[in-house]
DNA sequence: CCTCCCGTTGCATCGCCGTGCAACCTGGTT
DNA sequence: AACCAGGTTGCACGGCGATGCAACGGGAGG
């Protein structure tokens, strides 16, 4: 049975906490070698039925599990992959970051969520912890990555998706910002409104920006007048920041197209309350996102719906395609996004 | 220099993605041994500086970060710590992952989130991926882990922290939800309600049940009349669904205590929209949670404010008091939640 | 009875990193 | 000039688990 110094109470000085059971305990109780419990563990391995029967029943006593973590830094795969956001309690984010934690574990990843603020230098720190981890992927959802940041996961192999951002030189998934904004005017525009209004804000990430870009470029296009009012975040503060601002100017919009179902919650709840005004009989709203709020009885606000279950598959397909092919060229999936129509706009 | 068959693609063979470069690596290029090349990263370690510059100039240039995982591996702690939650996208458990994220970092830990179901088995799977991978930790949102769960964290020595629930057998964090409750339907009884009504619902978490428990308990106590409307789940529509029962029996309630804030926004709505009822001159409402939809206009809810952040510290501590020393009592945090007066309630 | 073959199994090594120990420099002192 | 103290550095080992390779076993066939 090989008895050797084994585990005494020599090698157990280093660290007190060793409370997992390793491989070679299980061997030692099953009277094998560590090898035959690796191969137990190993699908396809060669193990005769006999031992690893005797394997699993010391495994189950000793309520033994495989070092995940050590199997990876053999195999030089982590199957981390980081899921960095700003605030990802908020919105549409919280769907898309549960969503993303939900798929990355039915493909056998780890889902690692770092929540950090959006300067350079806190992306660049989570930065490290995940590079220093070694995770497989990072995930960004809907900031901004200094170049840096692009340029650091490139040159270590790590594939980087974007969500939410258009960003050339990796690879992401947004919705079709541009298309849904530009429907969204054209909407306003065949039911008669030359009045039209833009709510986003000030610190914008760039989906929101483009939804305010795109919408502004097809109202101007179309002949339209447009007013833009501006919030600080792109929260429900927000949209009341964008209500005053463009409530308070000589003629009010016809309709107010928000850059997200928060800014329209904000922007509907002033109009009506505290400006007294009727949604959508005074002023006419459209959102993004299609949160749950959206279908609230408060709201009943027309948003475009974006799938938060597809938008991350589509990023962890992404991911998959990067691991298995690291040199293809950037790639980019739009999810067009579909407009549900509620109470708050209707052709 | 010392220029053995280290790197010369004899050994690159294993796995083709082998990206992120060696501490060896930096080791060549500097020209030092692996030992300088580590105690250049570890701190306290002695290095003289001219070594220690060109250790830091060459790992600059490979891009070098230590490797976590190994050193994790080494070091018998791995600095992973699981989140396990059910529908983390949804309400205060969004704002408590997210905090819990942000208070584990900051702790140096890697928090991983794992977004899974309520049944036996799926818990089981989390906890079966957390141990493999060695999880320092385990903390639990408001699910209600299987007594097996507990069991196995006790004897992998894997501290556990559950959140929202009462766990005699492990160490919790929890609000003063039955303190709250009663205060809740004091408040109502001073104010001279004698009608009293509780909205919770039937997939209910530990939280919810103390809640309606406590509030039914302290209004037969005062011997004011109760009902109770109870929904599917514990969100918005089970509000709505809450709110048709309790108001359809013969005379309506004079107050409603809502489980939570989700839920007392689909009760508000049904209510006013539906019923045509005004909030508060024909029914008072109370909430819990104090999520941000709280204080928007079309709510203004007056409810227990439970902050997110305080709440994660707590269990953070006590995650970190277990790992110090794993065989003390259970110990048990209760945050004692502060009513926020808004207009849906004021004494 | 010997040989061959195939399935098992153990050994040793690999890929990570931290660290105790001993050897190695310095420079200052007797 | 020899010696000592102090700081540096390299070596070797330890802790994981996977795996190529060689040895070992037993049954089948000659």
């Amino acid at each position: 049975m090989k008895d050797g110094p084994t585990n005494d109470g020599k090698k157990t000085k280093r660290k007190e906490r060793m409370r997992f059971a390793s491989a070679d305990q299980v061997a030692q109780l099953a009277g094998v070698s560590r090898s035959a419990v690796s191969r137990t563990f190993t699908p396809g391995a060669s193990v005769a039925p006999a031992t690893r029967e005797r394997v699993q029943k010391a495994a189950e006593e000793l309520g033994y599990h495989v070092n995940d973590l050590a199997r990876g830094v053999l195999a030089n795969q982590s199957r981390l992959v980081g899921i960095v956001a700003t605030r990802p309690e908020v919105g549409f984010r919280a769907h898309l970051a549960a969503a993303l934690a939900k798929a990355l574990i039915k493909r056998g990843s780890i889902p690692i969520l770092i929540n950090t603020g959006q300067t350079e230098d806190e992306l660049l720190a989570a930065q490290k912890i995940l590079i220093g981890h070694r995770a497989e992927a990072t995930i960004i959802l809907s900031g901004s990555p200094p170049a840096s940041f692009v340029d650091i996961a490139h040159r270590n192999g790590q594939p980087l998706v974007v969500i939410g951002r258009t960003e050339p030189d990796a690879d992401h998934v947004s919705a079709g910002n541009a298309e849904a904004s530009r429907n969204a005017a054209a909407a306003f525009f065949d039911k008669g409104y030359r009045r039209l209004a833009v709510a986003a804000s000030q610190s914008a990430t760039s989906s929101i920006l483009e939804r305010e870009d795109a919408f502004l470029a097809a109202a101007e296009e179309f002949g339209a007048s447009v007013s833009v009012g501006r919030g600080i975040d792109s929260d429900y503060d927000s949209g009341i920041d964008a209500a005053r601002q463009l409530f308070s100017r000589g003629e009010r919009p016809d309709a107010v197209y928000c850059a997200n179902d928060l800014i329209a919650f904000g922007l509907m709840d002033h109009v009506r309350k505290t400006l007294g005004l009727r949604i959508p009989e005074d002023v006419d709203v459209i959102g993004f996102d299609d949160v749950p709020g959206a279908a609230w009885l408060s709201y009943r606000l027309t948003t475009f719906r974006q799938d938060p279950v597809v938008m991350a598959q589509r990023a962890v397909d992404l991911v998959e395609r990067r691991l298995a092919s690291p040199d293809l060229p950037p790639a980019y999936e739009r999810v067009i996004p579909e407009l549900i129509f509620r109470d708050s706009f209707t052709p």
